[in-house]
DNA sequence: TTTCGGATTATTATACTATAACATTCAAGG
DNA sequence: CCTTGAATGTTATAGTATAATAATCCGAAA
């Protein structure tokens, strides 16, 4: 992760969102706006328990159905990705445009890059043609070592 | 899916399995090798819990580290893939050479499809390079419909 | 042969992830 | 008003995965 002006880069998004929420009128309510805050605190993947946990600190609801609900309504709207492979959630960098998002998970500090490459790689479709599948959507998700920790030699960076 | 010798299909992975361990000197042993004849049985996912029942029910324990532990071993040697889509692990197709896994996923019949594409695509490692990140395992996963199931509208093909 | 040590398996308990099902509330449109 | 669908509240349960420790097995070194 470079580094970057985080504070810019969480207004951007949820700018971004409460727009596109407003132009394709769904209801972009105060749990799920909160959720979408939470998320976008850091670049960090984090599971539907610990956002539970934020979001009932602030009030929200201590229940299960409270985090899903949000977060289904956030990955509905492409607001936020799961990351498959840590069962957790990252808010998108990149809600401005429909995309295949592919992750660089770190093994060690569980940060989680969104890359913005191309949608679907070409070999993929050319399978699924081949084979008479229809794509709905696809992810690739790649697992190593983050440039901070691997300077630091695998120890956790934070 | 094509239409395949199954049986034949079960043998030869099993066959190149049992070549590939013995020389790298590892511990083929019986619950390892039955867990991977189970999931051999079919193309679709079976979650961990399963597979313990299969195991359980031939006599190799009923709790959940008999799957699981067995489970690991198996991806370790690179013999069964975990989709992490479905929380659930299929044998793998080409336990011969090293790859990037990439998935069809049916989301009607859950049937995956591991389709034989090339490593990290080009541009995610390209990514990568230019983040300072370091890959060290990488999936793609894609969800959709199979043939069978588009040409029956969706419904549950068996 | 004995014994030592690592790998494997057994067993118990628990943590973590996710959804079902149904009641309640709320707000916009008829 | 009223009613209808969306959103939220609440309780319960299903499903996934690992921690921790004990017992066993088996080959290599003494």
């Amino acid at each position: 992760m470079r580094p970057h002006d985080h504070g810019d880069c969480i207004r951007r998004v949820l700018d971004e969102a409460e727009r596109r929420a407003a132009e394709d009128k769904v209801n972009f309510t105060p749990v799920r706006r909160h959720a979408l805050e939470i998320l976008l605190e850091s670049h960090a993947a984090m599971p539907a328990y610990g956002l539970l946990k934020r979001l009932d600190a602030d009030g929200f609801g201590s229940q299960p159905p409270v985090a899903y609900r949000a977060l289904d309504f956030l990955m509905e709207q492409g607001f936020v990705h799961k990351v498959e492979r840590l069962n957790a959630f990252v808010a998108c960098m990149y809600p401005h445009e429909t995309h295949t998002p592919a992750f660089l998970i770190c093994r060690n500090c569980r940060s989680v890059a969104e890359t913005c490459v191309a949608p679907t790689p070409a070999a993929l479709r050319q399978e699924a043609r081949a084979a008479g599948f229809a794509i709905e959507r696809s992810v690739m998700e790649a697992e190593g070592l983050c440039r901070a920790c691997a300077a630091e030699g695998g120890v956790p960076c934070s």
